[in-house]
This record gives C-alpha cells, sequence and structure tokens, in this order.
DNA sequence: TCAAAAGTGTTGTCGCTACACCCATGT
DNA sequence: ACATGGGTGTAGCGACAACACTTTTGA
C-alpha cells in the first residue's frame, strides 16, 4: 500500500434524479461522516486500477465508465499526514447492481446531487469538480446512456438530461434531434402498468454510439 | 520532498506554430535525453504549488496559465520506483521571457508539436494528452490571449487558432465571429517593417475576456 | 510595377426554437 | 369520464458557410 497516495470515487447513477454513492467511514478520522468511497492505491497496482478495484469491492461492478476528474494535493487536506488523493468519476446503472459496502463502510447510500451533506476532509471539491466534469462530459460523448438501464423511454433520457444539466427541453425538439442521430433502437415494447398512455422502450444503438463517441461527437441538445 | 510524486509540465508557447517548451536532461534516468520539465512535490507544498515553482525556476515566470492534464501512475512508468506523476499544462507567450534551464537541465528549447523528439518514460502519453486538453479548452475559453503578445494582429489569432486546431478557416468569417464578440481593442497602431500592406495591432479587452470565461461561453470559431 | 498579405459584404441554406392538440391507459 | 403523461408538424428567424476583389506597403 502507498500510505500517501490515495483516490476517491463520485459514482454517479440514476432513477429519476441525478444520484451519488456515499458510504457512512467506520474508521478514523470522519468516523460516523458520510464520504466518497476511496481507498490508498496499492504498490503493484496502476493507479487507473484502484477506483476499478474499490468499485468491484462495493458493488460488484466491474464493467464501468471511469474516468479522472483530477489531482487533489492541499497540504493539509487529509488531517493524519500528507496524502493526495485523485478524484475519479463513474456512470453506473442504479438497477443493475447491489451495494456491497465493504470493509471500512458501515453503509452505502445514493443520495441526491441536490441533497448531498456535509462530507470529511475535501470531499465536497471533489464532489463539485466531478459534477462541473459530468457536465462537460454529457456534450461531448453520449455519456447518458451509461446511466440509464437496457430499456428506456424517451422521456427517461430527457428527464436525465435535464436533471444533469438542470435545465429543461422542449419535449418536440428533443425528440427530433435524438431522431437524427440514429443512436435508439425501437423495441416495438410498451410500459406496463402505468397509469396512463404507454411510452415506447428503446435501447440505445451500440455501433453507433462507439463511432460517436470516437468522431469527437458534439451531443448538444 | 515526497519521493514517489512529481509533477510534469507541458508548456504550450506560439511565434508563428504552436510549440513546447523542452529540457535536455542532465540527470539520470534518461540523461541527455529532451523531456518535459518536471520535478518533485515538496512535503510542504500545495500539490499545484509545484509546477508553478518550476516553471519559475525555469523561465522566471509567475503569473500563469496552468492546468492539469491527469494523473499518470502505471507500475513501472518511472525506471527506479514506483512514482505517480501529475501533469500539467501551461500556456506562455515566448516573447516576455527568457528560458533559464534549471539545476537539472542543460538546454532547454521550445520545439513545434509537430516535430516532437522521443522522450523518456512515459513523458509522450503526458504530451498527447495535454495536447487534447488544449484543444477542448481552446473552445471553452478564449486561451488563445494566453499564447499571442500584447499587441497582435488578427491574422496572428487567426493562425494560432488553425494551429492549434490543426484547421484553416476562411478569414472573413473568422473576423465577423470575432467582432460579434466585442473581445478585441483596436490600437490604431499598425505593424512596421513588413514588406506587404501593415496589418492593424489590436489587444484584448480583459472585462469582456474575464465575463466570457464565467459565462462558460462557447468559442466556436 | 510586382509580390504579398490586409481588409471587406452578400446570398443561400440549414438548423434551431417556439408553439398546441389528440392519443392511450389505469383508476 | 377523468387524469396523466405520450406522441406528433410547421413556420419564421437567425446563424453559418461559401465566395472574389481592391488596398497598402516594401522591395
Amino acid at each position: 500500500m502507498i500510505d500517501n497516495l490515495s483516490i476517491d470515487c463520485v459514482i454517479f447513477g440514476f432513477d429519476g434524479e441525478l444520484k451519488t454513492l456515499f458510504i457512512r467511514r467506520n474508521t478514523e478520522p470522519g468516523l460516523g461522516m458520510m464520504s466518497l468511497p476511496g481507498g490508498f492505491v496499492e504498490l503493484d497496482e496502476p493507479l487507473d486500477a484502484s477506483p476499478v478495484r474499490r468499485l468491484k469491492e462495493l458493488t460488484g461492478i466491474s464493467n464501468l465508465f471511469l474516468r479522472q476528474v483530477g489531482a487533489f494535493g492541499e497540504v493539509d487536506r487529509y488531517p493524519l499526514r500528507r496524502v493526495i488523493t485523485i478524484g475519479y468519476y463513474a456512470l453506473v446503472k442504479i438497477s443493475d447492481y447491489t451495494i456491497q459496502p465493504g470493509v471500512d463502510a458501515q453503509e452505502a447510500r445514493w443520495i441526491s446531487v441536490k441533497e448531498v451533506p456535509e462530507l470529511p476532509f475535501d470531499h465536497r471539491l471533489i464532489f463539485d469538480a466531478a459534477v462541473d466534469k459530468l457536465r462537460e462530459m454529457v456534450r461531448i460523448e453520449p455519456i447518458g446512456f451509461n446511466l440509464l438501464p437496457e430499456k428506456f423511454t424517451i422521456t427517461d433520457l430527457q428527464n436525465l438530461y435535464e436533471s444533469i444539466l438542470d435545465t429543461t427541453f422542449d419535449k418536440r425538439n428533443f425528440r427530433k434531434k435524438l431522431a437524427k442521430m440514429n443512436l435508439l433502437v425501437d423495441l416495438k415494447e410498451k410500459q406496463t402498468n402505468v397509469s396512463h398512455r404507454a411510452a415506447n422502450l428503446y435501447k440505445f444503438d451500440e455501433k453507433i454510439y462507439q463511432k460517436l463517441i470516437k468522431k469527437g461527437f458534439v451531443f448538444d441538445l
């Protein structure tokens, strides 16, 4: 273990609103507080493998969208000694996985990004930076799809984007732009058990999705 | 000194083409090779202060545009031991400063981004990532202005953007868009000693520049 | 007088925004 | 039958790209 180098993860999910996964710490410092899941980097582990390992422990997820937020290195950001941390953000489909609190966590919980509690150390800084990155990234890659379940309605997608960007879109215009991208596959299925007209379900077209990412596509909605 | 944590800087400048500042190493490992200027972080120094100090030593520059590129942490990226490095990129006005090779450098040189030599460790990776960041950033902030001298012509500015984005623009359209931004102040001066019609000189309007940055302006040329 | 870059407007096309009503389903 | 969200088309406007010639200056 490298005791002066850690990672911290901002894990985004969506189930009607944008949420982040927090754990309640069961070790000092910060015992009892909600905080970002993180941990120290192992000596024989590539840096970027560290958050992958941590997320595997915590959620069982091994295949996910993961990016660096940045390095945080104020001298006294960690109270016990000088530790630099690398922030990461991840996108996961909440529905796909069950959360398993790791050894240093008593509890793991999805919390709306609008209701984030007080956080220890500089975690608030890391969290805010991650949200900023997410908002930048959402315009460059169609990352929204990493957050939705396999089958979703166009309204789900619209809600997701509105939730991330904290804005609203015109329904018709949103659908028109989306249609032009050819990104959605009509599953010819409908919602069930909804007390209104059932919406059509879609999945996204993996190939076109990959192509768009490579192209440096601007996903402007 | 924290001997497992370093920083490396990709310093961009412009004098007709986009260039980067490299040093020739006079210490092992990598003795004699051109490499990115960098160094280890001090124990009592905030992380982001480290590249500032390094650039001050190297160029005398203390006020500059500096951003993180990312953290690089493959297990064996550095041959002697496990070292994680944080990459930074900086924008400087070549004309404003004289380069002073630091204690661990024999020579410092501006090299065109199209002629970068073989680099030690993972410096090529860091360099490429920095160029990518620069290209992203150039569309979001009018950072071009950090690279030009105080007085410049519109053609200089256009060359800069073409050089960064590796493309060409229509002269009339470029000027029209620029005019709409109200970003330039006409200095009512002209070039001298050019063997063609002398171009008008401009500086940029600091206040509007700051306002645009805050607004999350998209600098789309 | 020639070479080299500066500077300047118009037009057609495309994309964006704004906007209102009927449809299907469960209660 | 009513409440709730699903789903659809058009018209006007603004933004963008394409395009060529005259001007100024030094050699």
